[in-house]
RNA sequence: GCCGCGUUAGCUCAUUUGGUAGAGCAGUUGAUUUGUAAUCAUCAGGUGGUCAGUUCGAUUCCGACACGCGGCACCA
């Protein structure tokens, strides 16, 4: 009897089998096709290898290549058996670390020469026949001292540093395919075979050793790796999709903006860009104003002393423009518009009726952010903040952090994005202010997220300089995460820049300072919304909403007499009254995203309608003009309306 | 900033042992007056990112720089 174990299924069936079985023949007992799908089995809600054998009673999931589980798995066997390839075909190469990531892997290689995507093929190639041969990957415990021994041997540092630096109870464990070894937690399948044709190299790029930019530059090989061919293909097909989204393609051909060389990371905004940019800022002021928000404007470049009594110089002056004039003075132009807030705020005494007092800034800060950094509008050296900055007691961080909270889900919801994540970042390494005034920002900005019964994830060191902060990340229409506003807590730059307040007690206090950006950066946010609805804006935010095209030349007045109408009922409208086909201008301006043509012939003009056709759609409808610009009107109002 | 790659007409892209570049679209001019995603013809367009170097000769080879792209690092 003690030579049996008693297997429990996820139904909660039960098996007794003899001791020491493993998953894989475990799963051959219950059928042939399942030992075939299998990659992996879960004991006890552990995921293991399915040769490991069985020796106590367990509950078991077995893990079919279809389960979510199995993917890691794959994508794991690939960055070995890409290992296994480079190493075979660049002998010399060390091996680092490879893990799987959404949607495919990577292996990071030290080598002299830098891989390129040029040899990528080869490698890909390598890995066919590595996968085709079917090795088997079997799992071997070592011990620390021989482990140490054989990378040492073969050369491998990075990989006796791992190993060096794995705690002392851990078990050692090395993963074997034919002859090809790697260090590693596991679990792998049973074999190279089981990866299959679903995988390819995607690009190379430079890491540094263990992610810190004073090790070495390593090499980086990325590559994507699905169930099977069709997954595959329909991720590059997915990939492919998203490039069509693309702000910097489609700000081009929606003639929206530029970048050019001598402003580097600067945008230059053209007509329909700067409408659009427009556009965001009236709604936002809009649902400032309505929320209590008096909006300021404060200077660009101020006095390197200003900087200097805030913080900002020591931690970021590498990274802040500046400016001399004449006059002795250095200038920074600014990097956050909270100074300026501050400075505003210590204008005439404040008494604590005041509070909160909420100044919003639509303020465009300059930062010379790492070059290899920018990327078109997501990144950039001088962009518009949605700025503001809330002043108020300590008692009314909860209840003011928490009517952000309400204003960022409900303006977020404004544009389509339902799905809000939450970071709470705590405190980081770098700060100012003692560590008893940051217990108190961090709990009062807790129990503010408790008040709300908003979920959130902590982020731990993730915090700015002066106080603990929340990240609000949207999730856009193909499901990429971009992280947007923000909430700080701030308990030390409005004393370290002197604010105070009289409080009820008649005695003066230093207020408590929020800081907040809802859109975060509007150049961003811009870029963002272009990609989310991958150019078809909704018309209220369209910069070029309507444009009449006539079928002949004869119908040119109706056509400016409609143009004309619109205009005079807030719509933006263009008229083309080329001499080009219909089916042309069609092409043209459904290419530009305009969200309503409207085709008027003679037809048209006999019976003052238009003929209307809207973005993305085949079909046309003939309408009365006037109902058009009732309809029309409505539709252009923003959200709030 | 670091690693790799790239930069050719307004745009999208060609031009392989180094012999001063070509197409489509856009633009011009003309014809055509056209009914829902490209009408035809015509002409014009370039210091091949910039600067140096090798060479009789460089878009092509070498180097530096600038900018961009993919990552890494950074992001008040």
């Amino acid at each position: 009897m003690s030579n049996n174990i008693i297997i429990t299924f996820p139904d909660g069936s039960t098996k007794s089998l003899k001791k020491g079985v493993s998953g894989f023949e475990l799963a051959n007992q219950i059928s042939k096709s399942l030992a075939k799908e299998a990659v992996a089995i879960k004991i006890d809600g552990k995921i293991c290898d399915l040769s490991l054998p069985l020796n106590n009673d367990c509950k078991v999931v077995i893990i079919k290549k279809e389960n979510d589980e199995a993917l890691d798995i794959i994508r794991h066997d690939c960055a070995h058996v890409m290992a296994e390839a480079v190493q075979s075909l660049y002998p010399g190469t060390q091996v680092t670390i490879g893990p799987s990531i959404e949607n495919g892997f990577y292996y990071d290689f030290a080598r002299k020469e830098p891989f390129t995507i040029a040899d990528l093929p080869k490698i890909e190639k390598k890995m066919h026949e590595i996968i085709n041969k079917g090795e088997q990957f079997t799992r071997e415990v070592w011990s620390r001292d021989e482990a140490i021994k054989f990378f040492k041997d073969k050369g491998e540092e990075y990989k006796v540093e791992l190993i060096e630096d794995l705690n002392a109870d851990e078990e050692i464990t090395i993963y074997k395919q034919g002859e090809w070894l790697d260090l590693c937690r596991g679990p792998h399948m049973m074999s190279t075979k089981q990866i299959g044709k679903g995988f390819k190299l995607m690009k190379v790029a430079g890491a540094y050793w263990r992610g810190d930019s004073n090790n070495a530059m390593l090499t980086r090989i990325y590559g994507t790796a699905w169930r099977n061919e069709k997954e595959l293909e329909s991720h590059l097909l997915q990939i492919e999709e998203a490039e069509k989204r693309d702000h910097r393609k489609l700000g081009k051909e929606m003639d929206l903006f530029h970048f050019q060389e001598e402003a580097p990371g600067a945008v230059f905004w053209h007509p329909k860009g700067w409408r659009l940019f427009q556009s965001l800022i009236s709604y936002m002021r809009e649902r400032q104003d309505k929320a209590g928000y008096v909006e300021t404007n404060t200077p660009d470049m101020m006095d390197k002393s200003l900087w200097e009594t805030s913080g900002h110089w020591d931690k970021f002056s590498e990274m802040m423009f500046r400016t001399e004039a004449k006059d002795e003075k250095i200038y920074a132009i600014k990097p956050m518009n909270c100074p300026g807030a501050v400075e505003i705020f210590k204008q005439g005494l404040k008494s604590y009726r005041d509070l909160p007092f909420l100044l919003s800034e639509f303020g465009k800060v300059h930062r010379y952010e790492p070059s290899g950094a920018l990327h078109g509008l997501m990144r950039v050296r001088a962009f518009t903040q949605d700025d503001a900055h809330i002043f108020c007691t300590e008692d009314q961080i909860t209840e003011e952090s928490k009517t952000v909270c309400d204003l960022i889900l409900s303006i977020y919801k404004d544009f389509g994005f339902d799905n809000v994540r939450i970071k709470f970042s705590d405190r980081p390494e770098k700060r100012v202010g003692d560590d008893a005034v940051w217990d108190k920002a961090e709990a009062a900005l807790k129990q503010a997220m408790e008040t709300t019964g908003l979920e959130y994830t902590l982020n731990p060191g993730e915090g700015a300089f002066y106080g603990p902060k929340l990240e609000f990340v949207l999730r856009d229409a193909i499901g990429r995460d971009w992280q947007c506003g923000t909430l700080q807590v701030d308990l030390n730059l409005p004393g370290r820049l002197g604010a105070t307040y009289i409080a009820e007690d008649g005695q003066k206090k230093t207020p408590v300072m929020l800081h907040r950006a809802l859109f975060g950066s509007l150049e961003r946010f811009t870029g963002i919304l272009i990609e989310h609805y991958a150019g078809h804006l909704p018309f209220w935010l369209s910069p070029l909403q309507i444009v009449v095209a006539t079928i002949t030349s004869d119908s040119d007045n109706y056509a400016f007499e409609v143009k004309d109408q619109l205009t005079k009922n807030g719509l933006v409208v263009e008229a083309d009254i080329r001499n080009e086909k219909i089916g042309y201008k069609i092409r043209e301006h459904s290419n530009a995203k305009v969200p309503v043509i409207l085709a008027v012939g003679k037809k048209e003009a006999d019976e003052q309608t238009v003929s209307v056709r809207r973005l993305g759609s085949q079909q046309t409808s003939t309408i009365k003009l006037d109902e058009l610009i009732k309809d029309l009107k409505k539709e252009s109002l923003s959200p709030i309306n």
